[in-house]
RNA sequence: GGAGGGGUACCAAAGCGGUCAAAUGGGGCGGGCUGUAAACCCGUUGACUUCGGUCUUCGAAGGUUCGAAUCCUUCCCCCUCCA
């Protein structure tokens, strides 16, 4: 088997494939261009995309070039599989500022020295926002069958539920293969990659490269990753876990790996780190807890850098072990003269942002929850003073076993 | 088009004139145990509060009543069966 499809399977990435023999024997063969699109509907992905982007990563490192395709056009539409209800429409500008900030991630984890392997990026609007509606259907939509479209489980699903499918939603496969289509034209785009939920759009894709063109091409998904306790993945009740250090700190990065399941440790150590497949063999018997501060270390090195993740290592050593205050730990700062206006704990708490209601705060302080400087606080009405500031003019404050912060006089 | 059933908090689901900020379960949050894990146990779960209360919530809008999630009217949406 081709090298990138084994190590694709050995770390867990690999669903379903479109013609899996002759795939392996192009890839031996030659280095292709591969691409994947993304939602531009947040300003930022978050790990349930961190997937997707380790495939780039993986597909790079085997001397294939990745294209990145941030759907300026598709988002404008949005895509019905897997969705319930039609999602909201955002706006050309927001489209527009998401995708700016989007890629800059891509850069990141796709960074390399060899030209030939640095990611095209490609915005669908280009294509998709001056196709002329006649000649589109004349040269597309007649190689697409409604018998077959309504086939298709992101149709069927909604059908089935008597949910309303718009037209507009309808027709996303049909953009979604003609962008397979484009890149294939202009970029020589010999294979796609998504998630199994796209698995639909990705045939259709494949489909009509070949009716069109008479061209073979290729549809690669990953399974859809869940977690050990049943949820997916980046859901978290507080919010998603952002690829984007303005929304979420490197610290809280380190601190999503670190409390990842037992049963999920190794997988995602397969899964989301880059460490090769034999190093991981050699250190998989080690202390569970080891191997989150590995998984931790390698994924927020990754994307937020050495130094990032090393002061995130140290700080939750400080804080957890030694329990004290470490560097990297989020920092709010105030004022004298709030102080003096007399601040109280709850007051504190909301400011800090680790909560924002202050009956949940009061009821945090009741269940022994709210503590400062280690010590807990069990009257809601105290008043914050000076002299709970150390030298450096600093108090820390924790909610909960999990959630330290630093807040500064300044 | 006809007949019936239903829309209640984050979700599921009870309540069917006052004692309802609304049972119960799940989820969340906090505590305990532990390993920053899982499982388990305990507490808590609308907002604000000078801790006396106050304000907002049971599909939407009106109405009856001292008083409505509960009764009436209209409207919107969902489900099941028949055509």
């Amino acid at each position: 088997m081709n090298k990138f499809l084994k190590e694709f399977k050995e770390r867990g990435y690999f669903y379903q494939c479109t013609s899996e023999d002759e795939l392996s024997n192009l890839l031996n063969k030659k280095s292709i261009n591969a691409y994947i699109g993304f939602d531009s509907t947040a300003s930022s992905l978050h790990v349930g995309s961190l997937l997707q982007i380790m495939c780039l990563k993986l597909l790079q490192k085997h001397g294939h070039r990745p294209i990145v395709l941030l759907g300026g056009g598709t988002t404008r539409i949005g895509d019905p599989s897997g969705k319930e209800e039609t999602r909201k429409i955002l706006s050309e500008k927001e489209i527009e500022k998401n995708i700016k900030n989007i890629e800059k991630v891509f850069k990141i984890f796709l960074k390399t020295n060899n030209p030939k392997l640095k990611p095209i990026f490609v915005n669908n609007y280009k294509w998709l926002g001056k196709l002329n509606y006649i000649k589109f259907l004349r040269e597309i939509g007649k190689h697409f069958t409604i018998n077959k479209m309504l086939s298709f489980d992101s149709v069927k699903l909604r059908l089935d539920r008597e949910q309303s499918l718009s037209y507009m939603e309808f027709n996303y496969m049909i953009l979604q293969a003609y962008d397979f289509l484009e890149l294939n034209k202009t970029k020589n785009c010999l294979m796609q990659i998504g998630g199994s939920d796209q698995w639909g759009n990705i045939v259709n894709g494949v489909d009509l490269i070949k009716r069109y063109s008479g061209k073979q091409v290729y549809g690669l998904t990953t399974p859809l990753i869940t977690l050990a306790s049943g949820t997916k993945m980046g859901k978290t009740e507080k919010g998603a876990i952002w690829l984007d250090k303005k929304l979420l700190s490197s610290y809280d990065y380190w601190q999503y790996w670190r409390n990842t399941d037992d049963r999920d440790v190794l997988r995602f150590i397969k899964m989301y780190t880059d460490l090769k497949l034999e190093k991981i063999e050699e250190i998989k018997n080690e202390d569970i807890n080891k191997l989150k501060i590995i998984l931790a270390n390698e994924c927020t090195k990754m994307l937020h850098g050495d130094k990032e993740a090393k002061l995130a290592e140290q700080t939750a050593k400080k804080t957890f072990n030694e329990r004290s205050t470490g560097a990297g730990l989020p920092v709010v700062e105030i004022k004298q003269n709030q102080i003096d206006q007399k601040l109280d704990i709850v007051n504190l708490v909301l400011l800090s942002k680790l909560e924002n209601s202050k009956s949940e705060i009061r009821r945090i302080i009741k269940n022994k929850g709210i503590k400062i400087n280690n010590s807990t606080i069990n009257d809601e009405k105290l008043l914050i003073t000076n002299n709970l500031l150390d030298n450096e003019k600093t108090l820390k404050l924790s909610l909960g076993k999990k959630k330290h912060i630093k807040v500064k006089l300044i």
